[in-house]
DNA sequence: TCTGGGGTCCTAGGACCC
DNA sequence: TCTGGGGTCCTAGGACCC
């Protein structure tokens, strides 16, 4: 049995914890550079606000309603999913972190354990939402179900009654068929757009429909395996199990770091500056991890937006030959792909780098011919290495981010204004994290 | 040059998620 | 003028190998 534990409107239930006068009133929490609502309050939905619309094409009816708007604050998000996580963690036993607001629970073990002292499972769950809101102040909903998929489907179900008081656990085969008839098609996790689109099309409207639909024709139409497998879960089969995140953090395949920037670039080396420190970012987040990184790519973006809309993104893979997870020797590659990518005259507006190819340090590399290589040279250099990020880290944690950088990090002529960097401005104070920005009590 | 099946690795792209 | 960022998984096709 899985629970589903996620924190409804996550962004802007962090910042309500710190300004209590935010309750009751619409409030939307806008993407990285102010582009577009990514968070919305109760109140905000109820006025039709949709997630993901551009703020400037909504500037004028936020005004006009007296939307309280923030730019995101993700040290503050980070910072409170950790006490959240963390609580979970502590209270059950198999707790898989999904994302920055989500959670899935191992229930399974825990049913018979249950005593009629501690209630079943629907008491636990409601325990938990009421130990979570308790402890950090953030609202959550609790979905329990035979698969993943259920679960996330009751955790919907759950959100929008008010009379399920903010729990639902799918125990009987008649209540799941309930749940399933009561969510149209396009909100079953795993159906995005193109999918829903497909699937109204051919007559298959709810959740109710989708589980009905034979394993051949989810095949053929739900990229293969993937929508075979979404079908039994609606159907009460288990096809994913939970990956508990030991020590309450996420282990990543991948790690990358990308921007638009603040204004349309066209120098190289704006773009590189702009790149050196997405790859010092990157290398940052890799080390916390405790990983090299075997592959990088590098990609730059023209608008998306203009009459070339396609083709507009381009990228270079390198794999290095040996894996590393050094600013430096990162940057330097970077600084090669980008010189395979770039077409002089072109405006971009986006940059990135992704880390893939993720391994623990220490993996034996083999030569060409099987044998072991030559560790003393190779150990040497890459102690001074770890001795040298391990400084970085270490001066940039305490100090703040961007202390210590590379020179190629600062863009053109060394410094001033950083051409890349985009807006935030309604940016709220990292109350949790940073000393300076502690709540004051008067 | 063609004959053939089976395997791996890489890349590009699509679809989805929050 | 302004339209996010960070992930996952899967498929198909080509190169290359035996």
């Amino acid at each position: 049995m899985f629970g589903l534990v996620d924190c409804n409107n996550f962004y802007v239930s962090c910042e309500r914890v710190f300004q209590p006068r935010l309750e009751g009133r619409p409030v939307v929490v806008l993407s990285n550079n102010d582009g577009c609502i990514i968070s919305r309050s109760a109140e905000a939905k109820a006025l039709g606000l949709k997630m993901g619309e551009p703020y400037f094409q909504v500037k004028e009816q936020l005004q006009r309603e007296q939307v309280q708007v923030f730019s995101s604050n993700y040290t503050l998000y980070g910072d409170m999913s950790r006490r959240v996580m963390h609580y979970l963690g502590a209270t059950v036993p198999g707790v898989e972190i999904y994302s920055i607001d989500e959670a899935f629970l191992d229930l399974g073990g825990l049913e018979q354990h249950l005593t009629p002292y501690l209630g079943n499972l629907t008491d636990l769950a409601q325990r938990l939402r009421v130990g979570v809101k308790a402890r950090t102040g953030i609202p959550v909903c609790v979905g329990v179900a035979p698969t993943k998929t259920l679960a996330k489907l009751a955790n919907r179900l759950a959100k929008k009654d008010a009379g399920l008081d903010g729990v639902l656990y799918l125990d009987s085969a008649q209540r799941r068929t309930w749940a399933l008839g009561q969510v149209p098609v396009g909100d079953v996790w795993g159906v995005g757009r193109q999918y829903a689109h497909k699937l109204t099309a051919a007559g298959i409207d709810s959740a109710a429909d989708l589980s009905r639909v034979s394993e051949a024709w989810a095949r053929k139409f739900l990229g293969g395996v993937v929508g075979a497998r979404l079908v039994r879960e609606l159907q009460g089969y288990p096809c994913s199990g939970l990956a508990p995140s030991e020590d309450g953090t996420l282990r990543r395949q991948s790690i990358s770091c990308s921007r638009t920037f603040g204004r349309p670039l066209r120098e190289r080396a704006s773009v590189l500056g702009a790149l050196s420190a997405f790859v010092a970012r990157a290398a940052e987040k890799l080390r916390r991890q405790g990983d090299l990184a075997h592959v990088l790519t590098v990609f730059i973006s023209k608008s998306r937006f203009g009459p070339d809309a396609g083709g507009h993104s381009r990228s270079a893979v390198l794999t290095l030959p040996v894996p590393t997870n050094d600013t430096r020797e990162l940057t330097a590659r970077a600084a090669q792909l980008l010189g395979r990518l770039w077409e002089p005259g072109a405006v971009y507006v986006k940059a990135g780098v992704v880390m893939a190819g993720l391994e623990a340090p220490g993996g034996q590399q083999l030569g060409l011919f099987g044998e072991a290589a030559p560790l003393a040279a190779g150990a040497a250099v890459e102690g001074r290495s770890a001795q040298m990020m391990a400084a970085l880290d270490g001066l940039n944690a305490r100090f703040g981010r961007g202390t210590v950088q590379l020179a190629a990090a600062l863009g053109p002529k060394g410094g001033g204004p950083v051409p890349w960097k985009g807006q935030a401005a309604w940016r709220t104070p990292a109350y949790t994290t940073r000393l300076e920005d502690l709540m004051v009590v008067k």
